[in-house]
DNA sequence: ATGACAGATAAGCACGTACTTATGTGATTC
DNA sequence: GAATCACATAAGTACGTGCTTATCTGTCAT
């Protein structure tokens, strides 16, 4: 079950770390870690961890790994997320705001 | 930071069955173990760590205790979610439903 | 080819997590 | 008020996770 991997490489905080960069727009893995500090080997792990749950995906270039967000890993999120939208307030902020987003 | 209770709660697979089960409508703690195979104490422990997260909330009932989701814990998701929405694939079928269903 | 560089993998270790059994706490029933 | 029931907490244990250092693989420049 993806599910599992999915919330599993989210639930560490240094991983949500690198994700929310790499959401800011691709990199390779040696730019990931500026600002974060962590040591390579441990970079390299975070990131299969992250492909592994398809929330990012990766591109040779050269002898650098470009690396960039997966939608595939999201958009399995907002398909667990779905299956509770009974419970979703109908009036909290962070919603409306969502919505607005969505509806285009 | 709540994100990483909340992902932390939903990385264990007994603890989203849990979760789901309440989501088809409010139990007491006992009737949850039916069906899912765990001890007293395990179930009891899960769900500390489910309304720690903010993802289920109880309510005493007598010698009951009545659990239930808790809309918050789900709309911080939707929250974490749409920090990313630039990612989501416009025309996937999972999120059309949850457009559909959110847009009303 | 050789050296340098980007990154992955291996192995080991400290700590966290999910479980167990045992016991504690609060509410109900008799 | 004693027994029972629903649930929480305590303490211990096996296993998973995230880190480290050391080493390997692949690509580029010279």
């Amino acid at each position: 079950m993806m599910e599992n991997e999915i919330f599993r490489a989210l639930a560490d905080p240094t991983r949500r770390a690198i994700f929310e960069k790499l959401a800011a727009g691709g990199m390779n893995a040696s730019a990931l870690r500026e600002g974060i500090d962590i040591s390579q080997p441990a970079m390299s792990q975070h990131l299969a961890v992250l492909r592994g749950a398809g929330l990012v995906r990766e591109e040779r270039q050269g002898r650098f790994v470009n690396y960039e967000v997966d939608p595939e890993g999201l958009a399995l999120i907002a398909q667990w997320l779905a299956k509770y939208r009974a419970y979703w307030p109908a009036r909290i902020e962070a919603l409306k705001v969502l919505l607005k987003d969505m509806d285009q």
